[in-house]
DNA sequence: CCGAGTGTTCGATGAGCATCGTACAGTGCG
DNA sequence: CGCACTGTACGATGCTCATCGAACACTCGG
């Protein structure tokens, strides 16, 4: 069933899974990509719900972003909400920390990359 | 005949990495990967330089097995050393964990892959 | 109601990589 | 010495995935 609650957006509500929900595997291959991990690194660096897709700094197109937003949904680690013409997003800290304990602190505490 | 020394083996080394040397990126690609990930479970259930290389239970051959081992070497996570025909292993755990703390214990403790 | 801004979807493309089979190189045992 | 065992090197193959361009959908401000 559709769970389009209040009748409020007439959008695709985008696709969450829960952290609890996710493999080890799933989680290692989403980290593992220096786009995804940037985009993570940089949301760690602001307020929830103050991001939207499009403000990040990274080399790929609009198509290639919305890829890789959606792996990190899939991955538990990243919550969108639609706002005006803007998905925002917000970094699911405790709840990936969670089922994931100081993994995600391993990634943002990490001083290079490559 | 007793150990050889360090003008026995006429093989060539097998090429380690410092897990120093290792980049976030590079220990995560390592990690992202079944086989693997199966190969360092079982390497963490036994004691060091025990196991052979053919001595896993993977499902893939000699040549794919032998490319995983190389992974591993490559991203500081395992030692490896020639003993006789065979080439034995060591998990490098606490080398591994000072470069990426937590990393290898999230792995190890973790109770599903898929 | 139109247009600018934002993001998703689709099909195609290219690169990387996991895998295999085979040939090859050491090692040690009989 | 010759042979079984172990692992590596090499070339080929197939699949996954990161990326792009273009078309489409939705929102909001004039």
């Amino acid at each position: 069933m559709a769970n389009q609650t209040e009748g409020g957006s007439h959008r695709a509500a985008p696709v969450h899974t829960d952290p609890e929900d996710v493999s080890l595997l799933t989680a290692l291959s989403a980290l593992a990509d220096s786009v995804r991990l940037t985009l993570i690194r940089e949301l760690a660096g602001s307020a929830d719900w103050t991001r939207s897709c499009g403000s990040f700094d990274v080399p790929v197109g609009k198509a290639a972003l919305s890829h890789h937003f959606s792996v990190l949904r899939g991955a538990g680690l990243v919550e969108q909400r639609d706002e005006g013409p803007k998905r925002v997003n917000r970094l699911r800290r405790e709840e990936f920390d969670a089922r994931f304990p100081g993994l995600l602190d391993l990634i943002l505490r990490a001083d290079d990359l490559d």
